[in-house]
RNA sequence: GGGCCUGUAGCUCAGUCAGGUAGAGCGUCGGACUUUUAAUCCGAUGGUCGCGGGUUCGAACCCCGUCAGGCCCGCCA
């Protein structure tokens, strides 16, 4: 069975009704490892509604979280806002980075909003639509009041239970509320005195001052935020990362939190890293990352569901954006075109042949933008669609091309979308080397090497044959093979002859098409340069 | 130091929960086809399941140990 099949199994046990929850603090640029996050909780969330369980999807945005530094991405007028809240903070400014203070006090646009708008889009392309949960806006209305006043009455039990299980010692001044000090900043403030409320406390300038937990003045500590925020909403099962999951964890310490809260501890679902291929874990401070936003202008969203759906959570992911997607692409086309029902009607199959054809067919399944969305194989790979897109410049070449060979009929939008992002994939730093098409304008001479004594000889008519045609794609088409034929030679050996002679390789693609958007007398002298080198 | 995850074919991984003849895809190689879509079709190749013990009639799977990589016990998806 599908892990997000077997995930919402095991909820199935614990109820009908259920809120499945992701969550990320907006600090910087999104990447590829956030989607991680959120098409887990979405997969899982599709996986339940099918499964019959009533479902609500939700993404809380932690913009409570304060800043923690100065990131590179961000101009030095930030360092005043270190401690300060991501969701009541200025965005950076297009330009200098540094804060945009006309927008904020225009139209409120923060810093969370920053990062957070072009995320959402991005994951609404995707098929991914969660019900947000602006974190701040909760403490602000009140939603945590009721659970803070229970944390700070029970401020021993809640030390001694992460003291216990994250075997780490707690300051002596620790109190389970961070208040915001006389700048707005949640650092290097003393709790100094509590009475409900009222939390009492000195900043590190000197200022004293109170903090009022019912109006979100503060906020509660990481490790207890996340089960208070189980609780007022109801998550019965959450998807984060490893991070959170290890033991001692704050997964480990939320859970006995949760039940002094009151409230049963969601179901856990822990998924690995991303890393970018050969570059080590994305890290949005160094970075190297990859966002969905850039992702998705090279491929179609099913693919990148395609790649989170294909791997167990608790496997590493190593994104790779060049031949790694042709692959997954290619993949997918596969998936596509399969017909599950009838492999699996097989009297035959062995059990473990079932459970494959089951995993593939529930992992594109959970692809399909759009729930219940019936896979179509579109006919033409995206190898063989790179190849068009680099010989024809324009699309309808393209078409004309793929019409004639009778791979389709007409271009579909799923298609005519798949060539412009192919095209920007084409242009970008991400296509792999190996897939671009290359003429040469020196000879390859090892390549040359290799052809034998009738290779050579085609060579010679080749490009006379080359020499005399009309420079279209069906004139040297049909010269190729036939300077062959007319020495008494196999066409294999002119096609051999040629790619090494033009592209330095045994086999490549269809060259006619591509020698006639080429000089016709460029083509020549390195054919000439070729012959005489034999 | 304590804990979690991962280790299976050249590569990516299923299979481990319910022990029963080691599987897929990609790659590679060969063949077919060809006025070649690095295409397509057919066939072949491929693994002491990290290592060592134990339990069992039988272990990739369960137990103990061990090695390697990643991660957590401040913050990070």
């Amino acid at each position: 069975m599908h892990w997000a099949d077997v995930a919402a199994k095991s909820l199935s046990h614990r109820g009908n009704t259920h809120i499945i929850s992701t969550g990320i603090t907006p600090s910087g640029e999104f990447h590829i490892g956030h989607l991680r996050e959120m098409l887990t909780g979405d997969m899982l969330a599709r996986a339940a509604n099918e499964a019959g369980l009533d479902t609500d999807f939700i993404f809380i945005v932690d913009s409570a979280d304060p800043l923690r530094k100065v990131y590179s991405f961000l101009g030095p007028e930030y360092e005043q806002f270190i401690g300060h809240q991501l969701g009541a903070i200025p965005a950076p400014r297009e330009g200098d980075n540094n804060p945009d203070w006309q927008r904020f006090n225009d139209e409120g646009w923060t810093y969370a909003d920053h990062f957070l708008t072009p995320f959402l889009e991005a994951l609404a392309e995707i098929g991914v639509r969660p019900r947000i949960v602006d974190n701040l806006r909760s403490y602000q209305d009140g939603e945590f009041a009721q659970l803070t006043k229970v944390a700070c009455d029970s401020a021993d039990e809640i030390r001694e239970i992460i003291e216990r299980v994250s075997s780490r010692e707690l300051a002596s001044d620790w109190f389970p509320w961070s208040p915001i000090d006389s700048k707005g900043s949640l650092d290097g403030v003393k709790v100094t005195g509590y009475e409900y409320p009222l939390v009492y406390w000195i900043d590190s300038h000197g200022v004293e001052g109170s903090s009022d937990i019912t109006k979100g003045q503060g906020k509660l500590p990481w490790r207890i935020d996340w089960p208070a925020k189980w609780s007022w909403i109801g998550v019965t099962c959450e998807a984060f990362g490893k991070d959170h999951g290890a033991a001692g964890g704050s997964y480990a310490t939320g859970r006995e939190i949760s039940t002094l809260l009151g409230y049963q501890p969601p179901q856990p679902l822990t998924y690995e890293w991303i890393s970018l291929r050969g570059k080590g874990a994305m890290s949005s401070s160094s970075g190297n990352t990859i966002g969905p936003i850039e992702a998705l202008r090279l491929v179609p969203p099913q693919i990148l569901r395609l790649l989170i759906a294909n791997s167990k959570p608790n496997k590493a992911i190593d994104f790779d954006t060049g031949m790694g997607l042709v692959i997954l692409a290619d993949e997918f086309e596969r998936l596509c075109s399969r017909d599950f029902d009838s492999e699996m009607n097989d009297e035959n199959i062995s059990r473990r042949k079932l459970v494959q054809v089951e995993d593939a067919k529930a992992a594109l399944r959970l692809s399909m933008g759009e729930p219940g969305e019936i896979a179509k194989a579109t006919s033409v790979s995206f190898r063989h669609l790179a190849l068009l897109a680099q010989t024809k410049s324009n699309d309808d070449a393209v078409w004309k091309s793929l019409i004639e060979t009778g791979a389709i009929k007409e271009p579909t939008k799923q298609l005519k979308d798949r060539l412009a992002r192919m095209r920007y994939w084409i242009d970008s730093e991400h296509f792999p080397e190996e897939m671009r098409i290359n003429i040469l304008s020196t000879p390859n001479v090892q390549a040359l090497s290799l052809l034998n004594d009738e290779e050579k000889s085609a060579l010679l008519g080749l490009t006379e044959a080359l020499r005399n045609c009309q420079w279209n794609a069906e004139s040297i088409g049909s010269a190729i093979p036939q300077s062959a034929k007319d020495n008494g030679i196999s066409p294999r050996s002119a096609y051999r002859a040629a790619y090494a002679a033009l592209m330095g390789l045994e086999k490549g693609p269809r060259l006619a098409p591509i020698l006639a958007e080429m000089d016709k007398n460029e083509i020549l002298m390195q054919l000439d340069s070729c012959c005489q080198i034999q």
